[in-house]
DNA sequence: CCTCGGACGATATAATGTATCTCTCTGCGG
DNA sequence: CCGCAGAGAGATACATTATATCGTCCGAGG
């Protein structure tokens, strides 16, 4: 697994110096904490962990590395959570569409255990953008949140 | 307007006496606020213009009104902005499901003039509802949330 | 050398949301 | 009438999440 998150912070990193970007070790850090966390994962709590290897860590260190890696499409925002997660595709290839949006995705999170699942459904997408279309409306990105059981959750 | 608004209210009421829930002055105050508000409103900001008929509102007046009012299928909460909305369809007999959840429903915010207009498209619930069946996710609710360009702002 | 911009440190503050305890009112059984 | 339970609400304090602002450093480019 560790090797596993080494190998998608390389990759990631490739990725933003294609677009003009930087991975600078403090984001390479706070991604890293993001990605080895279970679940999504506070600003504060991202924090206090940083805060074990940089002591002088505030704030606004934290928020300004995952704006970064939200424009960079390399996690993503939970709203309902007020948490971050990594982006479940970047490591497949995708990693961020270079537009500052990411890319189309959902999520499904367990109102018992916490998991939360991305995935990236095209017929939603494409029921959004439909319905967006017919109001007339110029859809840029949006937000899917489903709340509800996780298969696991659910056989009990 | 204002006849509009008390009739909603009104009908509210009724809504939640059919239920065994009561819509109390305080609560009907907070529900005047919410929907007399040209758009999303924050929780603080109702509680600034809840100050000025009740001199001791504090924080949990406003959010435990506001919860009431979400359980009840009344308002919702728009999560992208911490703010809260009244339902677009509780006027017209819908009113709340009486499962303490809602309806299900989805927004289209405008990023430059901040219209929010609430959509129930029967197609995007479908097309969530089978990607989480595929999933083996129990749906319970779900934040659908369209973050671009309104009609009149795309136009310039 | 100069300076310009991006990244980061540091401090303070804003905005949003909860916990907890008390108090009162109301309806009901005794 | 009395005592009690439960809902609603007042009041204080606190917790959590997010932003504003200013200063410093450093590397790219002129
Ligand atoms: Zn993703
Ligand atoms: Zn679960
Ligand atoms: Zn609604
Ligand atoms: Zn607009």
């Amino acid at each position: 697994m560790a090797r596993t998150v080494e190998a998608v912070l390389d990759h990631a990193a490739a990725a933003c110096a294609r677009r003009g970007a930087q991975l600078t070790p403090l984001r390479r850090e706070v991604l890293r904490l993001v990605l080895e966390a279970e679940g999504p994962v506070g600003a504060y709590a991202l924090l206090d962990r940083l805060k074990e290897t940089r002591a002088g860590a505030a704030p606004p260190t934290v928020y300004r590395a995952l704006d970064f890696l939200l424009e960079q499409g390399l996690i993503h925002k939970v709203e309902r959570l007020n948490a971050f997660v990594g982006c479940a595709e970047a490591p497949h290839g995708h990693a961020g569409a270079g537009d500052g949006h990411g890319h189309p995705h959902q999520f499904l999170i367990c109102r018992r255990c916490g998991a939360t699942t991305e995935i990236s459904d095209a017929a939603v997408t494409q029921a959004l953008a439909a319905a967006a279309g017919r109001a007339g409306f110029v859809l840029h990105g949006a937000t899917v949140e489903a709340e509800g059981l996780c298969a696991r959750c659910a056989q009990g």
